[in-house]
This record gives structure tokens, sequence and C-alpha cells, in this order.
DNA sequence: ATAGTTCTGAACATGACTGTTCCGTCCGGT
DNA sequence: ACCGGACGGAACAGTCATGTTCAGAACTAT
């Protein structure tokens, strides 16, 4: 019953980032006064949840990153961002928070790690060799973001998604022409490329 | 020397969507009282500028709905949503412009022109028959977004930037396993997945 | 029970943004 | 020279979020 009063926080804020300092007391059960009791200031407040999300973001790495750079690895790799997701884009959006130093190297230090396992990937040739650091970091992270916010919407499930986009990543959504791997039978597809929203509805956001 | 004033409201609020109405005034060059006199509220300039969003994101989509489901009819497709990716992120993050009917019809026909031509695509077999549409135009928007992001940011070239969200949109990232075609020569590569950013500077946003 | 900590509610000051009003000015057309 | 419309500058009221203060209630440990 007691959750720690960083957790409600960190929940609302990652939700509504916008969200008044009333509304985050409101939410956490306490008064505003107290809220500023905890933390003097709004910025203080932010970074606080910052370093939160950098750890949570740092943990499911670390349980990652000793996984080898096989399709599995890489997988699990896009699960725990995925699992994530909503807490990281509160890193991205934040251009506050780039003037943390202490956060901005973490930051970096885990993307490394990110980094390690990919290079493992691509070095058995999973990954291909001419694509750069930075485009397969970029495509990985624009990736993980749509699928988790894809999820938050209900329009994935939240198991299907680390396989769709660990298909999407390799293979991208080419026909069978290009995608598929290089033996025939091209009448089985990729099994997860499919199963994902029922309707269609494309809307905005 | 005298630009229309909604071509430099829509483009301070594209790039920055929190801009004071005094900021929008005096990037125009005119007085706030007078903004206010074109635009009664902010909610009636946010509109405004949705709607020039909008007609500049039909006229690029219309520019290419003729294109046949080709590679290079895709290209075109990417390259006209790259250039107007700014534009874009403005509707996507606009809730409020979700509210507006007009707006959200014309969006969704759009959407559905795009989806025409990735229909055409998929008959081809350019695209996969298992991806679905909505995966497809997620994919597709988080790419162009990336990429018109980069671009921005002076970490892509302009005429790079088509090619390569193609390429990863069709074939991935992954290894030439199953990355390339179906011929063999593996040296070759896709030749524009790569030539991207000199440093990879991994910072975050 | 008592002392000390923690929380609360209310109030206040401040600053930013928005929307409005009023009046003077400038400029083009007649 | 005159008129009408558009613009500018200044001021004002209203709203909202933030940060601060303070007296009192609630709770805890001894």
């Amino acid at each position: 019953m007691k959750r720690p009063l960083l957790d409600v926080v960190a929940e609302v804020l990652v939700a509504q980032p916008g969200a008044s300092l009333a509304e985050v007391a409101e939410a956490a059960g306490i008064s505003r006064t107290t809220l500023h009791k905890h933390y003097a200031t709004r910025e203080e407040l932010v970074r606080a949840v910052g370093v939160r999300v950098t750890d949570i973001w740092e943990q499911a790495v670390e349980r990652v990153a000793k996984e080898p750079g096989t399709e599995a690895g890489l997988r699990q790799l896009l699960a725990a961002m995925i699992e994530s997701g909503p807490q990281l884009t509160f890193l991205w959006r934040n251009p506050a928070l780039d003037a943390d130093e202490e956060l901005t190297r973490r930051y970096i230090d885990v993307e490394r790690r990110c980094l390690a396992v990919l290079d493992r990937a691509r070095s058995r040739g999973l990954l291909a060799a001419s694509a750069t650091n930075w485009w397969l970091l970029q495509t990985m992270y624009s990736l993980v973001y749509t699928a988790a916010e894809a999820i938050e919407a209900g329009k994935l499930a939240p198991l299907d998604a680390p396989d769709l986009v660990l298909s999407t990543l390799l293979h991208g959504l080419g026909g069978p022409i290009a995608g598929a791997a290089g033996d025939g039978t091209p009448g089985e597809a990729d099994a997860a490329t499919a199963t994902a929203a029922t309707t269609s509805s494309p809307t905005a956001s």
C-alpha cells in the first residue's frame, strides 16, 4: 500500500510530462506542500524521475547485456527496451535532462552496452556490416518506441511486440523476394509480422 | 520579403510547439496585438497551422500518389514524407487537433492514399503480404520521423535519407544472410545502408 | 502523556501567458 | 486633403503554475 513516492511521481510524469505539481501531488496522495518538501523545485523532481528512469533502463540492459549476439539475444534486448519504452521517451523528450552531466554520462554508457550486443550480432553476420551504428540505434529506438506506444494504445499485444520489432528490424517489411531467408518455401512467411490488430483504424498519434 | 503570415507562424510553431504568442509574433515581425487580430485565440492559430500542415502533407502525397508500386515509387513517397517530416510531427503531437473533425477526416484520407501506394507495392510482391497495413504505416512513419530528425540535426544528408529509409523499410538491417536479395555475391551490400554520419556521437534525442 | 517529526490546509507573492481594450500612427486610395 | 483599414504600443484583467511561509493536526517513539 505504501508505494515509494518516487514510483508514483515517475508514473505520473512519464504518462503526462506536462502535469502540474498539484496533479502529481494528488496522484501521489499527498499535499502539494509535502511534495515540495521532498523535491524543492520542479526541476529537482524531474531530475529525480530522470535518474530513476535511467536506473530502470540501465537494469533492463544490464539484464541482457551478457546475451550473445544471437537472434534470441537480440530479442531479449528488444523486449527489455519495449518494456521500458514509455520511460525512455521521458528521457528523450526532456531537453532539460541533457544538461545533467551524470545522467547523460550514464545514458551514453548504457547505450554503449546496447551497441556491444549489437556489435556481437553484427560480427555473427546477423546484422548488416554496412549498417552504421548510429542508424542502427536510431532505427531500433524508433521501432521500440512505436511498439511501446502501440501496446499502450492496446493495438499490439505485449507478447507479440518483441518478435514483430525483431523481424522488422532484421528483415524489414519487404516481400518474400528480398525479405525471406535464403531457403525456398516462400509460403511460410515470418510468422511474427502478422497478428497485430484486428481493425486498421488509422488515426493520428 | 513579404512572406505570408501563416508561413512564418507555421515555421515557428512547428519548430517550437510550445512557443508563446509573443515569440510567434516577434518571429513574424508583427506585434502581439496584430497577431491576435488575425487569430483571435491560440487554439485558432494552432488549428490554422494544422490545416496548413495538412495541406502540405496532402500535396506531397498527391504528387506521388499516382506512382506505381515500384521501388522507385516507394522511394518517391518516402522522399515526400521525409521532406515534410517536421511538419507531420506537429500533427502527431497535437492532441488538440484530433478534436477537429475536418482535419482528421482529411488526415485519414491522405493516409488512405499512402496505403494505396503501399498496397500496389504489396501486390507486386515488393512488400510482405503478411505485414499489417497498420504496422506498415507505423514503421514507415517512425523511420521517416527518425530520418527527418536526423537531417535536422545535420547527421544525415537529405539526399541519402530516402534511400536509407527505403532500404531499411524493405530489407531491414539484417545481415547478408537474410537481408540481401536472393542472388549470391554477398560482398556488394545494399549501397544505401552506409554513408550516414561520420561520428557516432550517441547523445539523447 | 509527551516530545519530535511529518504532513496538511490555507494563504501569499511572483511570474508567465493569454485575451482584450483603447488610442494613436501609418499608409494607400480617392 | 481626406478617409478607412491595418498596425503598433501600452495597459489591464484573468488565469494558472510555481515556490514559500506558517500555524495546526496527525502520527510515532519513548
